[in-house]
This record gives C-alpha cells, sequence and structure tokens, in this order.
DNA sequence: GTAACTGCAAAATATTTGCATCCTT
DNA sequence: AAGGATGCAAATATTTTGCAGTTAC
C-alpha cells in the first residue's frame, strides 16, 4: 500500500514526505470525501492544520484529489479515479451525500448526465451531487 | 416593485424590515446568484454583516431562497422560482457558474436529470451545476 | 405592549502568509 | 548543496453568539 502511495507522489512530481503519505493513507483507508477537519480529526496533532492546507491543495493543483461542491460549506475532496491532471479534472461521476451519517461517496460508475442548454451557454464541466440515504444507512 | 416583495414578505409570515426589503430588492434586480460577500459589498455600509447572515438563514429555512452548491465552495443562494416551503426545497433546476464573470445564474427551465443510483442509494434530493461561458460572456 | 429584528462587541472558527528550520532529492 | 516542505506565530477572514436597544405589528 505505502508503496502504491509512493509511486504515486512520485508520478506527480512530489517528493515524498510524511505529511503526504498520511493524507494519502486516509484517503485510500477511508473511501469516501473528507474536509479538512476531517483529517485533521485523524491525524490527531501528528499534522500541523497548515500543512494540511497545503498538502490538500497541492494535492488538488496536481490532480490527486478534487473538491466536492456542497451546499452544506463544507469542502470536502476526495482521490480522484481517473486521469485527472494538473488543472484538468475529469471527476465526471456522481457524488452522493447521505444525510444520516453525513459521508460522502463517490459513486464512481454512475456519470454526470449532458443536459441541453439554453442558447449561448457553452459548457466545460458539471457537477452534481445527490442527497439521500446512503446504502448502508438503509440496512 | 417594493408592493410585490413585501406581499412576499408577509405571505411567509416575516416582518418587513429594512434589510430584508433590501436584500430582497438586490436579488430581484440582480437575477442571479449572490455570496454572501456579494450581498455586502452591494449594501455598502447600510447593512450590517451580522444581519446579512441571519437575514439570508432566515429566507432560507422559509423557502424564499436556495443555496447553491459550487465547486469554488463559496455559498451563494438564489431566489425560489417554485413553490418551495419552509423547510422544503424544490428548486429542481439546474446552475450555471460562468468561468468568465463569475456569475452563476438558474436555469429554471433546465431541470436535474434522475440518474440511476447503485443499490441501496435512497436520493431525496439532487442538484447539479454546471460550469462553462455564459451566453453574455460568449457573444 | 410584545415579540421580533437589528447593530455592536466579542467570541469562536477557518484560512492565509511569512519566515526560520528541517527534510528530500 | 539546493530547493522544497514543514511548523510555528501571527495576520486575515469568516461565522456565530449574546445582549441591549429599536422597530414592526
Amino acid at each position: 500500500m505505502e508503496d502504491k502511495i509512493r509511486t504515486l507522489l512520485k508520478g506527480y512530481g512530489l517528493s515524498i514526505t510524511e505529511s503526504r503519505l498520511g493524507v494519502l493513507q486516509f484517503f485510500y483507508s477511508n473511501n469516501g470525501a473528507m474536509t479538512h477537519a476531517d483529517i485533521e480529526k485523524q491525524a490527531g496533532n501528528k499534522m500541523d492544520r497548515v500543512t494540511i492546507y497545503r498538502t490538500l491543495q497541492t494535492f488538488e493543483e496536481k490532480g490527486i484529489i478534487h473538491s466536492i461542491p456542497s451546499a452544506d460549506n463544507m469542502v470536502r475532496y476526495a482521490l480522484c479515479k481517473e486521469q485527472c491532471t494538473a488543472g484538468h479534472h475529469h471527476d465526471n461521476h456522481v457524488h452522493f451525500l447521505c444525510n444520516t451519517c453525513g459521508k460522502t461517496s463517490c459513486l464512481d460508475h454512475v456519470l454526470v448526465p449532458k443536459v441541453k442548454l439554453p442558447k449561448g451557454f457553452l459548457p466545460s464541466e458539471s457537477n452534481m451531487v445527490v442527497r439521500g440515504t446512503c446504502n448502508l444507512c438503509r440496512a
């Protein structure tokens, strides 16, 4: 696992550091979206708040993670699954935000549908967030 | 115009105050989505920052405005066009965020399409934001 | 007159920046 | 060794809360 992460970082031209390994670990083991606060909590006092900000920013710029729009004011991040390159994200999947457990999941296999826009509007990318009850909370 | 707004407020059981009239004026004349900062700027120093927070919160609770999730993580608000009631929003339309002018528009006639979710996921509401270039900026 | 709304002050949170130090390559 | 990354301190920015004074009805 750690090897996989190291390779990933190298592939993006980033140096391998404690913090970056740590944050990526969280993303891989959590398998969902996380806020800055989630990461901070999970890191305990091992990681400086500022470092987390900078790490997330770097990861997003490089295309390792993407931010998920939400109506509740909290920025969430999740791993990019497809070929995201610096500055160009292709996370063309739907996100699901559970009203019960609060977790956000990437529905990797549900693509954001194209919509017909009014005359004159030129789309470049779309985002879709569905709220409701997730598979685990319905059980 | 002001009469229309007064009637609206009354209809929602809210008392008619300077601030509320003002904020609604902005929404009606702007015909787009606005952030808290937009409103504050537009109000100059006429309106207290805190009052704006509370006004927006009240309006959202009552179903007069709805918040729009966005990928750049700034909460935007726009008028509800359909029959939104307290706690129950039905702004089932797509939002368009222009990368050039930064304005967010409600595409009232473009409905958010239904998507087929994985087994176990129960949707309650959906949001969709398309980014790109708006009709005005393409001219 | 009463309940609701506002403004001010201040607390609580969240985010950004500068810089000296440490780590990766 | 050199450039990049981190940690700390502090500057900014954002949001929330309490309360006294004011306003709408």
